[in-house]
DNA sequence: ACGGTCTAGGCGAACGTTCGTTCATCAGGA
DNA sequence: TCCTGATGAACGAACGTTCGCCTAGACCGT
């Protein structure tokens, strides 16, 4: 247990030099500093295993090299691809991330911000639709710290990065609507969230545009788990025997709606064809394999954080929301490959798993 | 954008002290100064909105109020459940969590403990298995600075946290023996990864406790990930016919296995039972409801920080691993419930869902 | 009038850096 | 010989705190 750390004061003294001298040889940039001179300070800092004090540089600099992180639930694999990007692209630009998970309603949220503020981080990434109505929150991150955001900020003046879910919602539903279908339901996140009416909008947008009037009944609410969407389901089939397809809101959703459309008796997608949103590493190995938008969530984390770290830098961030595509993956559960009216465990569908398939951290 | 810090001698300057005093009224105990003295300075110091510098702070009490959290893949449902715990845990003792996400393979490890010592955290936890067998990083963790550790760390001296997997492993296979099943798989973690060997060795305890021998040509390794699993399944499969269960390590395999028993027309759980391990939200909602034990991920973190915190108070540390306990939730995928010779879809297997539906954040 | 004891608050030092300025030495040119 | 300019390195100050010791004055008892 050594457990004491040598500053830069003890190398200069072993090195026979001033310790602002050591200082700049050692953290500085050029400076006039004999060669040898030079040589002596590295190898005694070496020999002593001298790190710098990030803390002392800190408080000098004002600047910790570091950002916060307030993030929603974390447990949910959409978010934790984007923290998982964000903060190796932070580290790669040499900043650390502090982070602070909300808790379950966001009620938190002003204090996570404060601490990370006090903790005197240079910026802010807000990944958190619980704080999208978060007037307090909103005002922090707009007064005291740059901030990029993942989600709507009630009153602006933060850059916004995400992607274009109207579209994608689109998207997928004017493939279901190719295939033939005319009564589409939807099974949808919390409808107060900006992501979810945007989607909507989009699913919207293709049914009028195939002459198709959306039906509020056929749009029913969940809260991103299996089990509300599972429920959700139930309720969509109650009100409408017709329906033939559901475009749901995320991939675990869709878990809970394959899961009560098997419960009912309904076959995938021969009676109903289903497309989700996020296509999480799962997607492909469900039965039936899942159709899925996917999400660009790590090259979002990537983009928030350059964005962060220019608004650090001086520069001006841009006005509108940056925006990343999203891509549909046609798999079986939508009918779209032309895949199955038996029993998906009957279909011999070669092609479902095995391809893109994320060779894992084998941990 | 005011984004200046009021500092705490402009505090003391408008209330007419020295900084010093203005220090010990807003930041420091109990102190004698009269009781205007001291309303006027926190008056002042709120109508600035001054908050202490913690980096002032911790240059000063040698102390950052941070813990380091070196993290395998949190993209993994369990790890994040981990993470959020720790971290809520922490902030609650007024540390925050400063986080570093490994590359793949945990090459990285090294450079990612040192940022963390670099910046002085007071302690780290190390979630990630990929280290196991880094014994640059053991020798970090081990000396300059405390840590606990979620997964075994070479030549110890760390202390340790986690769940009793041998004795997890054992229970489940006792279940599917119970059930009758005598020709019992094993879908598997790297082989190389402690937790795997465990659960192997409770498996292999629970079978010939029962009188049968273990066949090494049952157990088929995977990387945690769905499609390996399902790889791993058309093994056994082909390995041999009459194996009529399968104990998987985690259910985000599970997803791959199930996919690979029905495309090769296996009925789960009339063909082959399944049980799991990880219990993760979804499990009650995959088609049919998955059996798993339960792993305490939240408790272990929580567990994990107050082990840490202790630890850097300098109590001593526990000389053996903190086991928590696992628990076998029976689902449908077993047949443990009674259910389904038929197809599960067709099975009104009422107790499935909805029950311990966790209330998600409604992002 | 004098010493002692509180009380309220001041003050210096330290934490480990960075940054800009100053200083000493030396060589070369006039 | 003296001045000039490099060169190499020292030095002081500052960043915003905490911590412990010091002190001015008030009050008290004798």
């Amino acid at each position: 247990m050594a457990r004491r750390y040598v500053s830069i004061k003890e190398v200069a003294a072993r090195a026979g030099v001033s310790f602002q001298t050591a200082s700049k040889v050692l953290n500085g940039g050029n400076v006039r500093v004999s060669a040898e001179t030079a040589a002596r300070i590295i190898a005694v800092a070496e020999s002593l295993g001298y790190r710098p004090n990030t803390v002392a540089r800190s408080l000098v600099q004002q600047s910790t090299a570091t950002i916060g992180l307030v993030a929603g639930d974390i447990t949910d694999g959409a978010l934790s691809q984007f923290v998982v990007a964000a903060e190796r692209t932070a580290r790669g630009h040499g900043h650390a991330v502090l982070v602070g998970n909300l808790a379950e309603g966001g009620e938190d949220g002003a204090a996570v911000v404060q601490m990370l503020i006090d903790r005197r981080v240079d910026g802010v990434i807000a990944a958190a639709p619980q704080l999208e109505g978060d007037l307090q929150v909103a005002e922090m991150l707009r007064r005291y710290v740059p901030a990029v955001s993942l989600h709507h900020v009630p009153g602006g003046g933060v850059p916004l990065v995400g992607s274009n879910h109207r579209a994608g919602a689109r998207t997928a539903t004017e493939h279901l609507i190719q295939l033939g279908h005319t009564s589409i339901g939807t099974v949808t996140g919390p409808f107060r969230r900006h992501v979810v009416r945007s989607r909507l909008h989009g699913y919207e947008d293709a049914l009028r545009a195939a002459g198709i009037e959306p039906d509020e009944d056929l749009a029913a609410e969940a809260d991103w788990t299996p089990g509300t969407a599972a429920a959700a389901t139930r309720l969509l089939l109650e009100r409408d025997r017709r329906m033939t397809a559901i475009f749901v809101h995320s991939d675990a959703m869709a878990i809970g709606v394959l899961s009560a459309l098997a419960l009912a008796g309904r076959r995938v997608p021969a009676d109903v064809a289903v497309v989700s949103c996020d296509d999480m590493p799962f997607a492909p190995y469900l039965t039936p394999s899942l159709s899925s938008l996917r999400v660009p969530f790590g090259e979002t984390g990537r983009a928030a954080v350059e964005l962060l770290l220019r608004s650090i830098a001086g520069e001006p961030a841009p006005e509108s929301t940056v925006r990343l595509p999203v891509e549909l993956i046609v798999r079986d559960s939508c009918g779209g490959r032309g895949a199955s009216t038996s029993p998906p465990y009957l279909t011999s569908s070669s092609a479902s798993p095995a391809h893109r398939e994320k060779q894992k951290e084998d941990s």
